[in-house]
DNA sequence: AAATCTCTCAACCGCCGCTGT
DNA sequence: GACAGCGGCGGTTGAGAGATT
């Protein structure tokens, strides 16, 4: 087997390990001057070093390089590593070559401990660069979970799918347990996806929407959160669905309402009520794009330099906000659907630019709908 | 102030592909 | 074709710094 360094290397005794000291760099730094590098297995005898060949390319490439560029990532570089991860995947190496200063190792380590951690909480796989599933489908789970009272109009949790997860023919709800909340929707999303992974038909619109096209209102029932996805998706999915491709100026709201009827149609209908403007904005909101990934989930989300975010959107925050929407509203009533509109939770937050929401990519928008609480009757039920 | 936890990133490890013999 | 050596790559680790309790 290979090891880290050649054979020859490793039965040489007193080969050092572990961190460089500054006589050590000193003597690299001199022989590569001298007589340049390459040739890595001779090169740390000559030079007088006590390292395998391996790890002097290493400290060469990664550190002592006079070509590198030190410091924090610029918001362009990110975007730019964003952007080639999402065609190349994991090729650090390719993708340090179109970032003049960089090393793969250092953009590796961006990754993994910065850029990965965002895209989970805008709700993106870093992995596909594609919106996550579990959060995607959330909405819809809890949509499908739920039939509405003839006597009400409020939805409230089908028993019959979920008996044993609701206390049937018990005194005790989950419903009612703070701390069963969180496995309750962990135990709805399961059937779900594994119901639902064939039926993923991706269809994208993008919407410019000005105040006068905005009609206000609240999200549709169904929507429960809104995600960024990239534009590399976007744009793929606009080739694979030309006739959904950018309109300008199309008035938003009516596209969307359309949409959702038709999602509530395949959904939840006849129990649903006539749907409201499904989201409104505060100011002019530019490139929103709508989201409709076929499965009955709609979202809308701010382009912001040909990548989105949502404040704190990510799955774990959803999960909480549900639970204490949830918690918070648990002595609330039922709505009618003619109050949708007025008691709708949809929230939207102006992203600042100050350095910390850098690290949520300064996103100008947040929507976020959490339309759950508990009836009365201890139940779940949609408002 | 001390203990504990979390995060970062330089360095290492193991594997792969290329090249020379 | 088989083998060995080497450079290069991506994944992982762990020491140290900083943050939190």
């Amino acid at each position: 087997m290979a090891k880290s360094c050649s054979t020859s290397e490793k039965n040489n005794n007193g080969l050092k390990k572990g961190p460089w000291t500054p006589e050590e760099d000193q003597k690299l730094i001199d022989y590569i001057q001298k007589h340049g590098h390459g040739k890595w297995r001779t090169l740390p005898k000559n030079a007088g070093l006590k390292r395998c060949g391996k790890s002097c390319r290493l400290r060469w490439a990664n550190y002592l390089r006079p070509d590198i560029k030190r410091g924090r990532f610029s918001f362009e570089e990110e975007e730019m590593i964003i952007q080639l991860h999402s065609v190349l995947g994991n090729k650090w190496s390719t993708i340090a070559a179109n970032l003049p200063g960089r090393t793969d190792n250092e953009i590796k380590n961006y990754w993994n401990t910065h850029i990965k951690k965002k895209l989970l909480k805008m709700g993106i796989d870093p992995v596909t660069h594609t919106p996550r599933l579990d959060v995607l489908q959330l909405s819809s789970i809890l949509s499908s979970t739920l039939l509405y009272n003839n006597n009400n109009n409020s939805p409230q949790i089908n028993n019959n799918y979920y008996p044993s997860l609701f206390g049937i023919g018990s005194s005790s709800s989950v419903a009612n347990n703070p701390s069963h909340v969180l496995s309750l929707l962990t135990s709805l999303l399961s059937p779900y996806q594994s119901k639902n992974n064939h039926n993923v038909s991706n269809q994208v619109t993008r919407t410019e929407l000005s105040p006068a096209e905005d009609n206000g209102g609240g999200f549709s029932q169904n929507q429960i959160g809104a995600i960024a996805i990239s534009p590399q998706f976007l744009e793929n999915q606009m080739q694979l669905n030309p006739s959904q491709a950018f309109q300008p100026n199309q008035p938003c709201a009516s596209n969307l309402h359309v949409e959702s009827q038709n999602i509530m149609k395949s959904k939840l209908e006849p129990q649903i009520p006539s749907i409201s403007t499904p989201f409104s904005h505060q100011n002019t909101v530019p490139n929103l794009w709508h989201y409709n990934n076929g499965g009955g989930n709609n979202m809308v989300i701010n382009n912001r330099q040909g990548y989105s975010s949502l404040v704190e959107n990510n799955s774990e925050g959803i999960m909480a906000n549900l639970m204490n929407s949830m918690l918070s509203s648990s002595t609330a009533s039922s709505s009618s659907p003619s109050n949708l509109n007025s008691s709708s939770s949809t929230t939207f937050v102006n992203g600042t630019t100050n350095e910390d929401e850098r690290d949520s990519y300064g996103s100008n928008i947040f929507m976020y709908n959490i339309s759950n609480g508990l009836n009365n009757s201890g139940l779940l039920s949609l408002h």
